[in-house]
DNA sequence: TATGAATGAGACTTCATTCAT
DNA sequence: CATGAATGAAGTCTCATTCAT
């Protein structure tokens, strides 16, 4: 592998000012995106993703300064167009609600495109990504936290651990509903609530029917 | 990168049958753990596990038809040593007390070598892996099937789904404590406890008290 | 040895856009033709023919997939220069000429890089190349088919049989010939009339001198 | 590769005195054989060889000092095989007859194991095996030219180069045969004697039938 | 002697990246 | 700016051969 280490910045090398290297850089992205999706991270190539792009690959390096720096964009990509929607979620009246509609929100996103959010998911933690991701706000975690500090939820012991957890179990959840090529929102929703609102020891709306369920047995 | 295509079967190629080999065997299997964790995928590549294990290049290939073969040799060194504590939670007399131990168990194993086990985890879902892979028994998974079909666990809408929501929250959990370096085992069962059981509908003797605070509030 | 057999496809991998690329083109074809007559098949690897070539192996595998498609393209090359000499063959007035054009052709053909020669006719019979060479037209034994066809040619009991036989006879002598650094073009082609048009039943002016002996004798 | 030169005689190393060992190296030949029947060229290699033997490859380089020595050892046997039966000829009254009988037992011996013999022919003309084999006794060629020796045989303008052209004849015919999978021995001799035959301007029995053809036209 | 584990040179191949046009 | 040819480091994998047991 040629793995290049020298460039260090990640960031885009020019915000483009016309619309045709606009077009670009988007076709660039999506080619990116439809090669994670069928080859997986081990055939994701800069000669691929230029090719699917019909751009040479000249073209690619004059907006992108390496590989990484594509999957740095095509993370932002995804997380504006989440942020897009999930900023709503503060607007709620509850910390209820407003996990609600993050979760609504969540399985949204990521059942449109399952494959690329979960692969993305895992790059996002390799450390150069990550590094470059970290300045990004809105986030899901900057929500959760948010979430967290309405009155109606329970106080958890460690603030951010608890943070990092609906995290992550809101996460694996969608990523093993995507896999199993699940459709229903529905029922991915109430099964993700379930599973959030129980973690935070609030019974919710779902669970009543269970509970009664467990005091009949 | 030589991202080689061309083998398909990822099984061993020979069964060491002196014990010199069986050495070299775990030597390079242990290796192939280390560059794993401190290379991670990238950087797992059979020159540098070959050179961590200390044996010639053309020892590993005697016995490991390529790179992705040392993943599901390793994946299923640490599924043996897990299933070999995890199937005591099948002689508990309970469904609470086999999950609790199950917990028990992972929590052990995953925070034994976080790193290790949370690149394991993503790489077996890998397609060329999981293929390998389906044919071996006693895995999470199958614990926790077993575990639901107990009369004091509430039934769930699908068994099946709700198997894989388990194992994913499960792990989940312990992978993300792992990234943030927790070593308080009590303290993450207590988490996965409340997340697990709080899937399931069942209160868990730690959820007394916030279910009281939420009548409080 | 990595005898790759991978890759099923010996066809070029892309045709040069840019003249540059041709010259690059060529160059590695010619190289590949130099290894072969100095080191023989055996000595025939990628990195000898870039090496010799002057390019990087890198330019070597943008154009051809292996060392098999470089096989096959020198085929083609010297099919190609040998074709558009014989074709005239089949100006020719009568069979006898025709044929005594072909060996004129082909002698003039084998001598100029013997080596070269023998290898590629040996190599032609291996399956993959063979299976790739199959579609090129304008073969020896398709010039030798058509020239049997003429009314002085006696008539064989089987035809494609004694095309093959007299393709196979031509090759051998010349490719002895080769063997032994014969220069002798006239004295050859003699020869190999003899063996032809000996097989094929018609006397040729040159055993005219011999059959006087015989009777003599 | 690993092309060890080192060793230079090919010959083998011991001279088997027990029958278990000669058993050993027959089994090793016969398996070298296979190989090359169902591999090929490129498939041949000292591991398989020892594989399909039945024998370590440490007992295999026990009895032959190289992969080379397995190749010299294997167009021995098989000219052993046909000299037993060649040696007649030179008990024939006539050329005539003498290069008859020639050419039945060469037809055999090339039918028996076609692709075998056509794979030994081309490696025995690589220079560390032909000048290995440069001392063996009893060849084709030998056998052709003291044929050429008899009185009924017209004289050529050059012996060497007849020997070499009829064994080249002889060689080419009944490998084009074998490679079409032929059966018919009675047939292709008849050819085989028409083109060896014709080459030394002897009309022979069967040409008969074609020169009357010929007065005919 | 026989065995088979171990070796490592060397061949194959890819792909991130640069640069001449 | 765009193009695509060229590069070569780095990785994959094989197989002839040696050597400890």
């Amino acid at each position: 592998m040629a793995t290049a280490k020298k460039r260090t910045s990640l960031k885009p090398r020019k915000v483009p000012q016309q619309s045709r290297a606009e077009q670009t850089v988007a076709s660039i992205l999506e080619a990116a995106a439809r090669v994670l999706e069928s080859k997986g991270l081990a055939g994701l190539n800069t000669n691929a993703v230029a090719l699917r792009a019909g751009v040479s690959i000249g073209s690619l390096y004059q907006y992108f300064p390496g590989k990484d720096a594509l999957i740095v964009a095509l993370s932002l990509r995804e997380r504006a167009e989440f942020v897009a929607e999930a900023l709503d979620a503060l607007e709620q009246p509850s910390g209820r609600l407003a996990l609600q509609h993050l979760i609504t929100v969540s399985v949204n996103q990521q059942l449109r495109r399952p494959v690329l959010a979960r692969l993305l998911d895992f790059e996002e933690t390799r450390a150069p990504i990550a590094r470059e991701l970290a300045a990004s706000k809105g986030t899901l975690i900057d929500l959760i936290r948010q979430i967290l500090a309405y009155d109606d939820i329970p106080p958890q012991p460690d603030m951010e651990i608890a943070t990092d957890d609906l995290g992550a179990i809101l996460r694996a959840l969608v990523d093993a509903a995507g896999d199993r090529g699940e459709v229903d929102h529905a029922a991915l929703e109430q099964r993700v609530g379930r599973a959030l609102f129980g973690y935070l020891g609030m019974a919710n709306s779902q669970n009543v029917s269970n509970r009664s369920h467990r005091r009949n047995a």
